[in-house]
DNA sequence: ATTGGCACTCTGATATACTGAGTGCCAAAC
DNA sequence: GTTTGGCACTCAGTATATCAGAGTGCCAAT
């Protein structure tokens, strides 16, 4: 229509200067605040006016007739998108960061301490998702004998991850029998990728059959396992707590839920997943996520690049009224960080 | 004094009544319901009388005036002392409780898979505290070498604990070195005690000192460091947000330091501590814990042996308000299956 | 010792009034 | 025609009063 109210400069600015002002306070934002606030000169008449524009254009909205104004999802969209100016990192906390996942020397750790130091400089919850990598290179078997038929199996893959199970095996072998087939896999293996490690190892016991063998297929299995396990993704959390100081999130049900949902991981999966292929900073406000239960948050992701490929998400999660400016650059600069320190060095 | 309400068998059953009723509805009990319930016969007037006695010894106390009565934590201690009648496992729990572990391989994830159990069975929050044992028995050491100056250690103590850390070593070392190296150790000290290992290379250091020497030190100083961190006690803990259900919890403030001290491990670890030596199920009610932020809360725990030995603790926290006759031999009997699990077949 | 009766107390729910913040709109001013 | 002051109106939140219900304590009667 053509007498729908257009957006001007003066429009946006003071929409900006009312979602700055909302997020800092978390009441309402009235008419004389914003006057006072937007440094305009106008009065809170003008502002009003100006408001019930914005009301109508859906970005912001008022809790009831006497309130002041709050932005709406579509309001935060806009603030986000075109009237954020991101903040610098705070001097100090690039070291402060880089320092403190340095510590962390195996890739568990590092997506431990990775997720925790997201949660400590936000304030808010913390996620890291575990690194899956399109081709998993073996590196290393190794079976140990524990009572009998019992072995444990050590296996060492993408060069720092090391998986370890206890198989229970038809017959008990000896330590020289067990080398002896880890020797081979190493010689034969070592290097290659797994998937063709399996294909090759399942074909060759068509023709033989042997015990050996039975052991050589359980090893594979359970490689597959680990495989298909790291291709069914799951995401490490810290600083859930971190939740409960906000008063939006004062209602013990939806904090319960919001505590079953990264209980439960499903949901929270999906709006990782959706986010990995995304360009850089991906940011999801209220409910635009898809899932109700986080309707009173947003979540700020960043793909991390291991040796230049995309392998996981990380990001925080937090009230909708979040200071955006502040939150942005760590979840990027970590990101950066993190996927450092995973890649060959 | 001569006038003291003498605590009679009458007066026994009714506390024990009132406790249970409680337990059940979580209001307070009145004197016409606790008539009603006790099955005695009595008028309400004369259970009143009964009520103003158990007040007086502090086993009961009336939130205001007019409302019935509540247990204390003293009233609660007589219950689990001298009234309460442990309810026979449902039948199949048992089978439930030991298959769902029998899964897990690993002692780490044994450990889970207890919490995860206690949690939810009891529907309450279930803690685990990790073995620790007084002798660590080295199986067996691998070193591989990942790229230039980083080595990867693999050590297997305990006949199914696996370790790995990477280490940063001086000079890069060739794989053959490193075998040689992983050959002389594993001959030389697999099955010996670690502390001992540790004395033993620290003197033979003493005397001759190149490359080699330098690594086996830095693998002594892992193997010590991990020694260090079994002694460094910690807890596996599941089910936290169950905890939420409980209007006993609905002060969201007092659940944030809940949280909060769950997530600091030091006042729950030092409650372990203490039920560590005790003979079985041992039970800390409200503020008996020591701990105001536990105050609404009740520990169960009980001590788990492995091979005979006691080395750690499991046990459940839930609301002082909780159906102890059904929860402590959940408590028990987890405890008997997983230090049966953890113990060498 | 037990009981019925009665006055008393306190919580929780419901209704009422009041205040303060803020809006919407109109007519005047720039 | 944009901006502004003025004014009536709305609504959340708070405080206050009232009332019913549950339960007690105590006393006198059994």
């Amino acid at each position: 229509m053509s007498n729908d109210p257009i957006i001007n400069d003066r429009a946006m600015s003071l929409l900006k200067t009312l979602v700055e002002r909302y997020i800092q306070d978390g009441q309402p934002v009235g008419s004389r605040t914003l006057a006072r606030d937007s440094g305009m000169n106008l009065s809170p008449a003008t502002i009003r006016n100006v408001m019930a524009d914005l009301e109508e254009l859906g970005l912001v909205t008022s809790p009831h007739t006497s309130a002041g104004r709050v932005p709406t999802v579509q309001g935060y969209r806009l603030f986000v998108d075109r009237l954020l100016s991101v903040k610098p990192l705070q001097p100090g906390l690039v070291d402060h960061l880089r320092h403190s996942l340095d510590d962390a020397s195996e890739q568990e750790r590092v997506i431990d301490a990775a997720s925790s130091l997201l949660s400590e400089v936000t304030r808010m919850t913390g996620l890291v998702m575990l690194p899956r990598r399109e081709t998993v290179i073996l590196q290393h078997i190794e079976f140990l004998p524990l009572s009998a038929n019992r072995v444990l199996v050590i296996l060492v893959v993408n060069d720092h991850e090391v998986q370890n199970r206890i198989i229970h095996t038809e017959r008990s072998f000896d330590p020289d029998e067990l080398h002896r087939v880890a020797n081979y896999l190493n010689a034969e293996f070592a290097g290659r990728e797994l998937a063709s490690i399996r294909q090759h190892i399942l074909a060759s016991m068509q023709q033989t059959r042997d015990d050996m063998h039975t052991l050589m297929q359980t090893a594979v299995e359970m490689a597959d396992h680990i495989v298909r396990n790291s291709q069914s993704d799951d995401y490490v959390i810290a600083g859930e707590t971190n939740l409960m100081n906000y008063q939006e999130m004062a209602d013990l049900e939806k904090l319960r839920q919001l505590f079953e949902a990264f209980h439960t991981k499903r949901n929270v999966l999906h709006i990782l997943d959706q986010s990995i292929h995304a360009e850089g900073i991906q940011i999801f406000i209220g409910e635009e996520s898809g899932y109700s239960v986080f309707g009173e948050c947003s979540v700020i992701t960043k793909p991390y690049r291991v040796d230049d490929e995309v392998v996981g998400v990380l990001g925080v999660i937090g009230p909708t009224r979040m200071a955006y400016d502040r939150v942005i650059p760590v979840v990027d600069v970590t990101a950066k960080i993190l996927g450092a320190l995973l890649s060959s060095e």
